[in-house]
DNA sequence: CCGGATCCGAATCGATACTG
DNA sequence: CAGTATCGATTCGGATCCGG
């Protein structure tokens, strides 16, 4: 099954080659988050069809970009290698460029757990949670429940629900079991247009954007803060 | 023919989705280095089908990422966009993360201009070039001639072979037209392992992966340390 | 339930030929 | 120069099935 040849001899080509296959890149971008069992991922990406999904995954392994590690107790695991981890800030980019080019959901596109916790980091902005203080929020959006755990430059997502079992505690070494949110956000699709700076914190209140479950309604500004996608993808 | 829909509303996706597709990120590729006509690409990109390249230029413009620019005397180029441009740091991200894992040429591997000037590109650390002198390389690969102009933390590459004729002088501006390299090396595939630091320049000479045309032979140096490309993509 | 493998119609891709 | 048209070869998608 030799990957099909773009013919040239080129870092770019051959990059494309290993990780430009159809739902590839989707695929590591689920695994960004933590190591996923087989059904993690078709659970995750809902339209991958089964044999594309074991087809990618042992080109993948092939390429040296992810391993498929059998887990202590049952079962196994696909996780990145130090080399396809190296995709991180590439998927992050990428993840910020397309965000500006983001409509509204169509009627079949869903959120996902991992695609939103990635959606937080490509949001990040290290350098604005640095000069803010510790904040710790809990997100809503369709049926994910994320904590997003912002310390200086730090984030660490954790996802509430879907209810994914650990899948190894072991691998979850520093994850903090959060305590109470500082505030609970209730989010629709919307949520796109604070972290573009179309709306304002209080506009996207006043249309139903998000809602504060609870908490600290003044968290909401920090949030939009921290949280931010601007023009050219800064 | 609306683009086949991942089905998530995330940013990943999105961008996916509008140059994810098959030859679209190299079609890419060659429009960073400056406009291109349609039968420059098709040169450039030897095996792509042309119902293909002229598909994914449609959609690209669809996506807002490149346009279609009459020339004034005849003819037509196709550009980036600025959305379109904001790819440039992926692309050379890619490139590098790639590069790591190109071993030797397949036997029909082609080295383009284009490529070749994407790749001095990902390989120039302009941190370390900014502590040298200004020099001037002109690097002969296959049938590919490059003169790479370093100046402080800026890289100018112009392409003098294959004769590509300027598409649109008054698009070149700030292109010099450079007088006399320094130094004029030709290279075969091998010269991968002096910018991945895996032979030394005078490595390289002993075994033919370079040679010295003309000019001053230590900058061969010079040259290792301006392009290279460490383990990790650094 | 987990981790796939198999089968088959639909869509895309690749190669070549052809045209304004 | 700048593409369209055509058509066989591949791949993808959707569904089902299977061994543990």
């Amino acid at each position: 099954m030799a990957a099909r040849s773009y013919g040239q001899y080129c870092g770019v080509t051959t990059a494309v080659e290993q990780v430009g296959e159809r739902w590839a890149l989707l695929i590591i971008r689920d695994l960004l988050v933590g190591p996923r069992r087989y059904t993690d991922l078709k659970q995750g990406l809902a339209k991958v069809p089964t044999n594309i999904l074991s087809t990618r995954l042992k080109e993948l392994q092939e390429s040296g970009v992810v391993r498929r590690v059998p887990l202590k107790n049952c079962g196994l695991v696909y996780e990145l290698t130090d080399y396809g981890r190296q995709l991180e800030p590439i998927v992050l980019a990428l993840g910020r460029w397309g965000f500006q080019q983001m409509g509204d959901p169509g009627p079949d596109d869903a959120v996902t757990a991992d695609s939103l916790t990635v959606a937080l980091h490509t949001a990040f902005r290290p350098e604005v949670a640095a000069g803010l203080e510790p904040a710790h929020y809990e997100l809503h959006v369709a049926d994910v429940v994320l904590r997003a755990v912002v310390d200086g430059a730090a984030l660490q997502v954790v996802q509430v629900a879907p209810a994914g079992r650990p899948v190894d505690p072991a691998r979850r070494v520093g994850v903090p079991v959060p305590g109470a949110a500082d505030v609970v956000i209730a989010a629709g699709p919307g949520i796109r247009r604070v972290v573009s700076g179309e709306l304002t914190p209080d506009e996207a209140v006043a249309q139903d954007v998000w809602r504060v479950v609870s908490g600290d309604a003044g968290m909401l500004d920090r949030f939009a803060a921290t949280f931010h996608i601007g023009p050219g993808g800064s």
